[in-house]
DNA sequence: GCCGTTTTCGGCCCGACTGTTTTCAGTCG
């Protein structure tokens, strides 16, 4: 049972529980143990056959230790069972739609017989909730907008679309007189993979002004609400973008409400309460005096704490704060400590650019080294090598780096891994290129044990440097493959090979609780953005997200050391 | 159901909005 089927089932308890009108901690509890378990780098089934300590997951005692064991090991949880007989099939469903929450879910269904989104839809058509007690015609019509935005909804947009976007829109707004300190905040500032609305946090001299522009921008399709110091907008593409303005002396904490995570929000909320402080948007208050003390930044927020500034990417409700105490968060790597990047494809095969123009874009951007790793002729795979053109390439590369100053160039390869974990290029080929990275491209339907087979095997072959992508997902289209990542960790942790943080947007992969693991398993990791065109050099910024997200520091990935250390790694 | 620089019991983050109310419950982020 894979952790995000374990975090489902409690996430439901909790829904069940909260219909239930159980005590509303108990309700917390089970969420925030539900947010844990899908952070979690480890598979809990994989504690448990090991007899791990289910315990120290934060949020997890003694009796969801026990669930837990008993739901990954059997596949079923009595307790969960027994709570679900209790309520109609479907009424937690309702739960989904914004504006019902556990009271009305329960009222609609035990007044009105009302057991799906569908039932209250027709309800709401004869004009039965508006005569509800404490409902009436307001809410009635609310409810259906929001039925209706929900089926038309979108899921949640990958990071990659949504920063571009962005960045669009703030760079509009940056010039504008008496703006400051234009910040995303939220899920996209946290650098989660995908995002659901976008707030934009700022500081003006002219509140009122500044709004204005805004939703005068082109980009703006629809203004949903204006005020004073507040907008939302949808701009093309359909996604929401909040713009919230504040008084200097206030951003620091109003920046630090807002970027979240909601769980490292509460954990640092029952902090301060410890301290005899509370926390909120305004600032920080003394229970004892009632005075509020605000903030510019976010630093002397968390430093007003007796803590280190946490990095956004760090803010997941996990082991940040207790570390942030000890002035022992990770300094995590930056884009700045990338020296080169180790897979790249030119024009040899389905890439855009010649080698020589690879090469001057990464020059541009203070590479050292570029590894040019086209793909093998393996079926399917466009254009790919085979070994008579891999070595003419050899040749030139060669050949380019007698004329090239400044930048080194790395003949590679990224070879097909083959359904039966062969590899698609003689072996006599592989040993004459600095850097092979392997690769699945195939047969991605395989079940677990023969995937992960096929990737040990690959591994295995002396030549091997690097896995590509190692779970071959496609962001919002294909699922990754089947395979134990645990073991693949391992083999590589032991083999000296290193794993790929494939930077394309659409990719993503590994994913940061994986990167997570694999780091904490000694697992080298590159970070590579697997370029098309030289434009796609600049991918490299969200497998820095990506890694950071993973808590590496710089050290922890191969290609933000010195040439010497890569070719010292490779040989080795 | 969790958890401990006030605690192994008694707490558990905070503020705002909305619609329906004559003082607030429910919901959200």
């Amino acid at each position: 049972m894979k952790n995000t089927a374990v975090a489902k089932v409690l996430q439901d308890i909790a829904d069940l529980l909260e219909l239930k009108g159980e005590n509303p901690f108990k309700v917390r509890a089970y969420q925030r143990a539900a947010r844990a378990i899908e952070h979690l780098p480890t598979e809990v089934e994989r504690m448990v056959r090991n007899g791990g300590e289910l315990e120290n997951i934060p949020g997890v005692g003694q009796a969801l230790a026990k669930k837990l064991t008993e739901l990954v090991s059997t596949g079923r949880l009595d307790y969960y069972e027994r709570l679900q007989a209790e309520f109609p099939e479907g009424i937690s469903t309702l739960l989904d739609i914004p504006g019902i929450g556990p009271k009305t879910a329960m009222r609609l269904s035990s007044e009105l017989g009302i057991k799906s989104i569908d039932d209250l839809e027709s309800a709401i058509g004869e004009g039965k909730v508006a005569f509800l007690f404490r409902l009436g015609e307001r809410t009635s019509d609310n409810l259906l907008h929001q039925i209706q935005a929900l089926r038309r909804k979108d899921q949640r947009i990958p990071i990659g679309e949504a920063l571009p976007v962005v960045e669009e829109i703030l760079s509009a707004l940056r010039p504008l007189p008496g703006l400051r300190n234009l910040t995303p905040a939220g899920s996209l500032r946290r650098f989660r993979e995908s995002v659901g609305d976008i707030d934009l946090m700022g500081t003006a001299d002219d509140a009122g002004k500044a709004i204005e522009a805004f939703v005068d921008l082109p980009q703006v399709k629809e203004v949903l609400a204006r005020g004073s110091t507040k907008a939302s907008v949808i701009v093309s593409g359909g996604l929401q973008v909040d713009l919230r303005l504040v008084e200097h002396e206030r951003f620091g904490s109003l920046l630090q409400y807002f970027t979240g995570s909601k769980q490292h929000n509460i954990a640092l909320g029952e902090r301060g309460h410890r301290q005899g402080l509370k926390l909120s948007e305004y600032g920080i208050t003394g229970l004892a005096s009632g005075q509020t003390e605000t903030f510019a930044s976010e630093e002397a927020f968390y430093h007003r704490l007796g803590l280190q500034f946490v990095p956004p990417e760090l803010r997941e409700g996990q082991q940040e704060i207790a570390l942030a105490e000890q002035d022992s968060l990770p300094g995590l790597i930056e884009v700045t400590d990338v020296k080169g990047d180790l897979h790249v494809h030119t024009s040899w095969s389905d890439g855009r650019d010649s080698i020589e123009a690879m090469a001057s874009a990464a020059a541009v951007r203070g590479y050292r080294y570029l590894a040019i790793t086209d793909h093998s002729a393996g079926r399917g795979i466009a254009r790919g090598l085979n070994e008579e053109r891999l070595r003419q390439q050899i040749a030139e590369i060669r050949e380019l780096n007698r004329r090239l100053a400044g930048i080194r160039l790395l003949s590679g390869a990224e070879v097909d891994i083959r359904a039966d974990g062969s590899l698609d290029l003689p072996e006599e080929v592989l040993s004459q290129l600095d850097i092979v990275i392997a690769a699945i491209h195939s047969a991605m339907g395989q079940d677990r044990e023969k995937m992960t087979r096929r990737i040990l095997r690959a591994l295995d072959s002396p030549h091997v440097d690097i896995l590509a992508h190692p779970t071959c997902r496609l962001l919002g289209e294909r699922e990754p493959i089947m395979v134990d990542l645990e073991a693949v960790f391992l083999a590589a942790a032991a083999g000296g090979k290193a794993l790929e943080i494939n930077a394309m947007p659409s990719r993503l992969d590994l994913k940061d609780i994986h990167v997570f693991r694999a780091r904490e398993l000694g697992v080298k990791l590159i970070i590579g953005t697997d370029a098309h065109s030289t434009g796609h050099l600049d991918f490299m910024r969200f497998g820095v997200g990506v890694a950071r997200r993973g808590w590496c520091e710089a050290e922890h990935i191969l290609n933000t050391r010195p040439l010497a250390e890569v070719e010292a790694f490779l040989h080795s």
